[in-house]
DNA sequence: AGCCGACTTGTGACCGATCACATCCGTGCG
DNA sequence: CGCACGGATGTGATCGGTCACAAGTCGGCT
């Protein structure tokens, strides 16, 4: 650990610029803040003050007494995922881009404690606004019962009465499962995701929506926990059964359900189709290479930080955004034999 | 978005904790910072009030004040990966443990202007120290180079003069390779990481070192970019050498090079063997499953919250912290035939 | 010339904590 | 009985900005 230079000259106040350039703290205080009625002479002279000193206003001085921060606070849930670790990485970027500083409290276990306190630290921190990436239904419902006391949006994928951001879930799994049924399948099972995740949800409903408009029956989905070994799992208890198809609820678990299949000597796609989703960048290079949903959570990230803005300068509750991921085909599906 | 309760009464503050215990503001801070020289009875008073008021104190008014700010600023680099966003995942929960609030800024792609953007904004909101997690080498040496003021700590693999901890990345590697020399493996290939990464290099190092050792000779390593693409790239390129096996930089490069070698014809393990690095939670359902390092990414980032709050308490620089990777036996790795 | 109003600039209070120092009080001792 | 002393408590300044308002400057118009 390297540590600070003691004899670091205390940083400049606005006071040392103001004495520089001649005028008072008050007209360097409208230099900074971009305010009218200032010569463009004293503008020039403040500006050349302040670069002289490198002078940075500071930030808890002005919260003090604006009570804003230019800070958001980010809750993110779960041990990290591609996609919820894509989407605060690019919601981050975002809001550097903007000068907003962001707080994180990424939570691995949420309970209504824990939840507490991590939003009300971050309240107390004078976040202007908190956002929570996450999956998980009673973390939401918690948090929007909070009442913060502060602008709260989520990046879900249900809840209508508050504002979000999301990928559509309900039409990638449609879309997905449709590609099976045009490919000729008929028996098509799916692995899902745990009970209390949204997502997870959405996508049941998709597939078995699916199905129902093709007259298609949907058997009792399997329900897995995201991860490769719970789909892995599920394959082991699925092998015996009748089917040539499976919707899986991620490309984690539809690795692991390749693995327990190829495993009971069955071989995809001439035996089974498997679809994934979300498209994580390993999917590509599965074996065989997966056929999934690609979802963009780089653009969930921005949309984010974008509705984020929106709320923050007009009020304005931007329509709700739902993207639709696409669908990749690659080598995991093929029409039955 | 939820707008915030516009009715809200103002917080309370510390003297209107004062009216309400029958004290002065001083001793109410006196309080709230566990200074000595304050009667029991008085404290007890003072602390009802407190909660009677749900009275939290404000950091932007304390941190002007004392210049400090219960805040470490977190700088990671590069696309979200299961490593560094593991350890980022931990140390933000130790943080929080450590009632410490953790603003963060990832960049995706580092440049030396938005790097020092990057760190002056997070000095600016007076964090107390700067934990950056990288395996590049240029974005250390900068931020090294850049004298912040703040104690500054690495979670990275190099460097011996500046406080950090690491996975050791060199015994990692040896181990991995060893394993193959064991088996009897004499043609051991290497797909490296990017030239820029640190943790590439000291596993470039491991491998030749331990090749070396037993009189090996090393061919020139194939450099990837940590893709799953870019191991299958670099299979292509590999597929009519002489070879018996081959330690991956990481667990995506080695899934795409088993892809690649799979193409042309070959078996794994049967005609090569593939050991990985990292022990990404799907290595175990590869096709074969992954031989490979085991890293504590999770203990890496409680690792780092701890030499924080060390150095942060008493100077003291605790030793440098390095663990070493275990490996993993799985089946992409046999004997050659 | 005198006055008005728009534009520019300055002054002092304030945000909510901590810090340095002053004051108060009870006790023990000469 | 008076005084010194140490623990408990209070007072006012301070951190570095913004806010509300006062004041100064200058040109144009009657």
């Amino acid at each position: 650990m390297v540590k600070a230079d003691e004899e670091r000259t205390k940083a400049a106040t606005i006071f040392d610029v103001a004495r520089l350039a001649g005028v008072s703290h008050q007209t360097v205080s409208r230099v900074l803040n971009d305010l009218p009625n200032v010569r463009q002479a004293t503008r020039e002279r403040v500006e050349r003050a302040i670069r002289q000193l490198r002078y940075v206003p500071s930030p808890a001085a002005r919260a003090l007494v604006t009570r804003r921060s230019r800070t958001i606070g980010l809750i993110t849930t779960g041990p990290s995922e591609f996609g919820s670790s894509t989407t605060a990485l690019f919601f981050n970027e975002a809001a550097r881009e903007d000068r907003y500083a962001v707080i994180m409290a990424s939570l691995l276990k949420v309970d209504g404690a824990t939840l507490r306190q991590a939003a009300e630290t971050l309240v107390r921190q004078n976040v202007e606004a908190i956002v929570l990436i996450t999956s998980n239904r009673s973390t939401l419902g918690l948090l929007q019962s909070m009442d913060l006391g502060v602008p709260f949006m989520a990046v879900v994928s249900q809840g209508s009465e508050l504002h979000r951001v999301s990928l559509d879930q309900y039409a990638g799994a449609r879309r997905a499962v449709r590609h099976l049924i045009e490919l000729g399948h008929t028996e098509i099972r799916h692995i899902a995701g745990p009970a209390e995740s949204m997502d997870a949800l959405e996508r049941v409903r998709g597939w078995r929506d699916a199905l129902g408009e093709s007259g298609l029956v949907a058997a009792e989905p399997i329900i897995g926990d995201w991860t490769a070994a719970s789909g892995y799992a599920a394959g082991r208890q699925l092998a015996g059964d009748r089917f040539t198809a499976v919707f899986c609820g991620n490309d984690q678990m539809a690795l692991g359900l390749i693995h327990a299949l190829t495993e009971a000597g069955l071989s995809v796609p001439a035996d089974v189709s498997v679809v994934g989703f979300d498209d994580i960048p390993e999917a590509a290079h599965f074996s065989p290479p997966l056929t999934t949903m690609h979802q963009d959570f780089a653009q969930l990230g921005r949309d984010a930080m974008n509705v984020v803005l929106a709320v923050l300068s007009d009020d304005q509750a931007p329509n709700p955004l739902s993207r639709v991921p696409e669908l990749v085909e690659r080598a995991s599906t093929a029409p039955p034999r």
